[in-house]
DNA sequence: TTCCAGGCGTATC
DNA sequence: GATACGCATGGA
């Protein structure tokens, strides 16, 4: 074992097959299961929780003991090109946390699941997921991009889908989403929509851009630019972040969470589907 | 059987 | 600008 200083916020260790990170204010649990991302799934394990899933088509096994997290089958280089990006290790959560935590609703969610981290995700895989997300519930927009994955040999780029159908994309039983699928496809190959232009753009911008694309409203919009963009002032309102506002907060955000409205949201979407506020 | 799910497009006023 | 309704699918 080879312990190296990386920075302020995690500890890393080498060996033969692993990295071993101590970090905190990281729960996979909470993590990979809080509804932002639909890849992941929880395998038996000895830890206590191990992961599987993938950015991109790079595959992962991730165990996590307590405040520590072996990454299976990585290297040095893997982990630190790509791994501790996606999981924004190197942002301060500690002081997010306490940040939110000067509001006492937020406090109550941050308290319940204080391992709440903002993945940085794929942006186009983002897309596409959300777009499957709308008037859908997760363990089924799991299984679709399950088949879509199935179908493609893997989450495709968009421009893999170029030549895609109703009929290539019936496998999927997506229904009325296909539709807005191939528009997304249509436009982002086109160019009509600007990928790419979108992280120098301000939340509205990028909001009004996305929603170009049929089938991306106000919602899904705010989900890509917040799991895909790593834009946390995007605040995504769906029918429990409806519920919060009207009962916690019907005149506005509280100050503390300005600029950080989404990782706000985060913490309390999974607060009140878990009964916890 | 009916209701609901990380909504949105369309019609209508 | 606001409100009402339909939409594919599948689990509760």
């Amino acid at each position: 074992m080879n312990p190296i200083r990386y920075d302020a916020m995690f500890d890393y260790s080498t060996d033969k097959n692993d990295v071993t990170v101590r970090c905190d204010h990281l729960d996979l649990r909470q993590t990979l299961d809080c509804g932002q991302a639909f890849r992941w799934a929880e395998l038996p394990s000895d830890y206590d929780c191990t992961f599987t899933g993938f950015y991109k088509k790079k595959p992962l096994t991730v165990s996590q003991d307590k405040d520590r997290f072996i990454f299976h089958n990585t290297s040095e280089d893997e982990f630190l090109s790509c791994w501790a990006d996606y999981f924004d290790l190197n942002e301060d959560y500690a002081a997010l946390a306490a940040r939110l935590s000067e509001d006492s609703t937020l406090a109550a969610a941050v308290s319940f699941a204080p391992g709440i981290r903002i993945l940085r995700q794929d942006f186009e895989e983002c897309l596409i997921s959300f777009i499957i997300s709308q008037n859908n519930n997760i363990p089924r927009i799991k299984g679709i991009i399950s088949r879509l994955c199935e179908l493609c040999g893997g989450f495709p780029d968009i421009s893999e889908l170029r030549s895609a159908d109703e009929e290539f994309l019936s496998p999927l039983r997506a229904g009325f989403r296909t539709k807005y699928l191939l528009d997304c496809v249509e436009k982002v190959s086109s160019g009509d929509v600007d990928c790419s232009g979108i992280f120098s753009m301000s939340v509205d911008e990028g909001t009004a851009e996305l929603k170009k694309i049929k089938g991306v409203g106000e919602k899904v919009a705010k989900c890509v630019l917040l799991f895909g963009c790593h834009k946390l002032d995007a605040y995504p309102v769906d029918v429990w972040m409806k519920r919060v506002n009207e009962r916690f907060y019907p005149d506005g955000l509280p100050e503390c969470t300005r600029g950080i409205e989404g990782a706000a949201q985060q913490y309390l979407f999974y607060a009140i589907r878990n009964g916890a506020i």
